[in-house]
DNA sequence: TTGTACGCGTTATCAC
DNA sequence: GTGATAACGCGTACAA
């Protein structure tokens, strides 16, 4: 790898100079430059990049963390931040943390250490304290994530009045023994709180209690979906309705009650969150929240730029909400 | 930001005992050590990784570029790459070139950059006289992709068996009207060659002859397949069956064909290529090319692990070729 | 076992 | 306009 000094050596000019003329300095004599130019063309000279750090230049990327970048949800928010990102001359990058919070703080040392300038995180694994501690080597906004206290940016949908509106338009079609299924716990904290509110809120106005045996909690995959339909086709008691808090749940839902003979919505109403493609694949179609992925993605970018160009005129902590819609279709 | 001079100047020992408890050297009193840790800690110390890489120190970071992060196939893929890295000490980096030749380079540039210390390629946009030129900045792996001639390990499957034994199925379930239909573009050069040479070979197997109006080019989108299955619709002499390469694009064709009252496949015949999850969404549940994601995934980070490692006892220009597997459902 | 001194490749600050 | 020279933060012969 040839650096500076050879462009000295062969180019017969300064070190001073070569270097100018990689800044493109303005005052520099033309036969110079050119010259210079010349050699490092012949000898394929690139500046080394980790000399211009320690010099302290900055860089122009960001990083985006994802839980599984197989969820289309995820892959859809990525493709909308890259975008922004691309307009406005910065690179992306994305990394997998696959719910695991060492990954995650693996990656986070990458802002530690300057190899990237900022980062969005679509969620988080950690404990608060110990992202916070990352702050002061870059920018990081949360994305479409629950957080106590905001201590950062975050860009996210009302999650709470999402699932209630999921659960009222169920009750409005008259169903009355709704079941529930979340990725995270019933209980109240963790990052499913919200819409865990709002599914109890839109119950308890309809005047319904609430029924344990009907709670699936830590549901993630289409496979998922499938296991809590053969749950649900042995009760005694089954629910005439679920919520799912996830498309992909519902998707594995509504493939195995197809092949159980489970008829939908007749005798299980399903509703699935995110409206991914695969939501107006599935027969019957899936009734769905749709949320504006591109939006999160184009503010979240927006907003971590924002800061890294000290264009910041925002206070610290704001939270911006932006809109759901609820998608209705045939499974309800 | 503390630097190395801070922590000799607090814990009193000299900046090479520093060093090596940072690097953690076997011969060093138990008590400096741990007077240099707890410094450290205190003041939160992390070693700049530009100065450690301009001391020619190689980092772990794998990056790996997809066209698209939305498809599936490149999801999965991305998902098995991560994992044996992970499992070998290595981070996965992603970016998405969105079919940008211009982002590509821009990637590769952090290759040359040592942003990353190598790269897996899942797809190309750029001529290969641009990226060979970034192979002396470190290792490439090509995954799944065509290459005139291999001058770095390619992992992929057999996409003219592939495609050959798709199109063979159709004949041998009686179908003589097979169009066909590609991300590409249907003639002998770039990366769908070898699919298109299949189809062309079962066909002149079968002593069919290729009706130039059946060929459908650039396709890639559950949109795209909307569209297709208009034209079809709309033709005097229809197809009663077609290759898609895509299961997307299948996708696409299925639900088109439900709106409009097609039969499949009694009156359309649909295969699909890769095996996504979608595949058995859709009704009726689609035949499609299996591709070995995971092992593909595997294959290549194993790959540029053993290359940067040093451990290459394989020839520079191997192409390993994975199985494929057809599996037929109710579409054909 | 520990410390000194130098070099990695670049840019900023001077002085000319 | 141009060229020395001193940092930037770290690792490592080499010496002790």
């Amino acid at each position: 790898m040839p650096n500076i000094n050879d462009v000295v050596r062969l180019s017969g000019v300064s070190k001073s100079t070569v270097s100018r003329v990689i800044n493109n300095y303005p005052h520099i004599a033309p036969e110079k430059r050119e010259r210079v130019i010349k050699v490092m063309k012949e000898i394929g000279y690139t500046p080394n990049v980790s000399a211009q750090k320690l010099r302290g230049l900055a860089g122009k990327i960001i990083g985006v963390i994802v839980p599984r970048i197989v969820n289309p949800f995820f892959s859809y928010l990525v493709e909308s931040i890259e975008k922004e990102g691309y307009r406005r001359g910065y690179q992306t990058v994305i990394f997998q943390s696959n719910e695991d919070s060492k990954r995650e703080v693996d990656f986070l040392n990458l802002l530690k250490r300057k190899q990237v300038d900022g980062v969005i995180m679509t969620a988080y694994e950690n404990d608060w304290d110990t992202i916070k501690k990352y702050l002061k080597f870059g920018p990081i906004v949360l994305c479409n994530e629950y957080l106590p206290e905001p201590f950062v940016p975050i860009v996210k949908v009302d999650q709470f009045t999402a699932s209630y509106e999921g659960v009222k338009h169920l009750v409005q079609q008259g169903y009355r023994k709704i079941a529930y299924c979340t990725g995270g716990l019933f209980n109240d904290s963790g990052k499913y709180k919200d819409r865990n509110h709002g599914y109890e809120k839109a119950l308890a106005e309809a005047d319904i209690e609430i029924n344990p045996s009907w709670l699936f909690i830590k549901r993630h995959t289409i496979e998922d979906g499938r296991k809590v339909l053969h749950q649900i086709y042995n009760m005694q008691d089954r629910p005439d309705a679920i919520f799912t808090g996830s498309d992909e749940v519902a998707a594995g839902i509504i493939m195995e009650a197809r092949k159980v003979g489970l008829r939908i919505p007749e005798e299980l109403a399903v509703i699935g969150f995110d409206d991914q493609p695969l939501a107006e694949m599935l027969m019957p179609e899936l009734t769905t929240i749709k949320q504006p992925v591109s939006d999160i993605g184009y503010q979240a970018m927006d907003l971590i730029i924002n800061r890294l160009e000290g264009n910041e005129v925002e206070v610290e902590d704001k939270i911006y909400t932006l809109p759901f819609k609820l998608v209705i279709r045939k499974s309800t």
